[in-house]
DNA sequence: TTGTTATAGTTAGCTAACTAACTATTATGT
DNA sequence: ACATAATAGTTAGTTAGCTAACTATAACAA
């Protein structure tokens, strides 16, 4: 995502401006260091899953089957919620599976498919991720009161918005 | 970075913190919806740059280099400025060599150090992409007034001081 | 001075994502 | 009914990032 760790002091970003003069300085400025906190906030979180063995991709999957109610789902259907290729999906449910968190299943109606079901010890693994990941980001949060995540999420919501503008073309 | 494209409902995020009770729903979703802007915003900005002939990595190279006053550095800077390895710094730089957008040049004073140069050709491709992402952020966070910019880096601010938090141990 | 350590850049090999193409199966339209 | 199109999953090959190891050079300390 974002790489750069160099954010502009406003003197660059005066600089720049004067020779773009359609530069909107504190609009790149809230978007650069949008970027940089998610991007951080990411990497923590890859730091905090690879701790139990995880990564983003394979425990998103985990979470996407506890969500279901009989804990199963389709290599398409994950791949979608997922955002990630059906390709991509074949390669994660075969990680996952190697290591007894997920299992493939024969589907009787359609002998195209496979259902992905999780296993015991997959839930076992969510067992001991997912209070550690909650703990964590409680913490990190605990700072943020009540009325500045509903004011960030209005602010993210206009954001996601002005996105159509920013793809026009 | 967040794949996910699939947030948890309201319903969903009970049901985890039901069985998992440490967890603090409102932090949930405001940080999976920062997560989730902030990606779109990251690919919005790809296809952006991609229209002209760039990637993240390589534009960033030459953002860095035009904020020199002698457009001129060292790839083991930019690399920990544009926040790469310097392997990869290589190939990037191979990569714009290749296309005329800098030059390599020697170093009297240090025979290991290799110099790169940003090229009027790297300053052209400057001058036609920059308008054009200045422009589209600007109206992206048109809607967002200074007020809301100032409140979400401050916001921002105390998400980031959190980070210490969430990576601990 | 000379052996050791640090620095600069590159190369090689790994990973996890992607797209495109393929096999098998199911659905559809004439 | 059967050719065509759509869908499900996998495989193959590409890409852009990474780490580790290597070459060359410079700095430092006994």
């Amino acid at each position: 995502m974002l790489q750069l760790r160099d954010l502009p002091s406003n003197e660059i970003l005066e600089k720049f401006a004067a020779r773009y003069p359609i530069a909107d300085v504190s609009a790149i400025s809230s978007f650069l260091y949008l970027l940089r906190v998610a991007t951080d906030l990411s990497l923590a979180l890859d730091a905090c899953l690879s701790k139990h063995g995880l990564l983003q991709g394979r425990w998103w999957v985990l979470i996407l089957l506890m969500r279901e109610d009989a804990k199963i789902s389709s290599p398409s259907l994950l791949a979608e919620k997922a955002g990630v290729s059906r390709a991509t999906m074949t390669g994660l449910l075969d990680g996952l599976v190697r290591d007894g968190l997920v299992e493939r299943v024969f589907d009787a109606h359609d002998r195209r498919s496979v259902l992905i079901s999780l296993t015991e010890q997959g839930q076992a693994k969510l067992d001991e991720v997912m209070p550690d990941y909650y703990a964590r980001l409680r913490a990190c949060m605990a700072e943020v009161d009540e009325a500045s995540r509903e004011q960030l999420e209005r602010t993210l919501d206009l954001i996601n918005h002005g996105l159509i503008e920013f793809s026009k073309k």
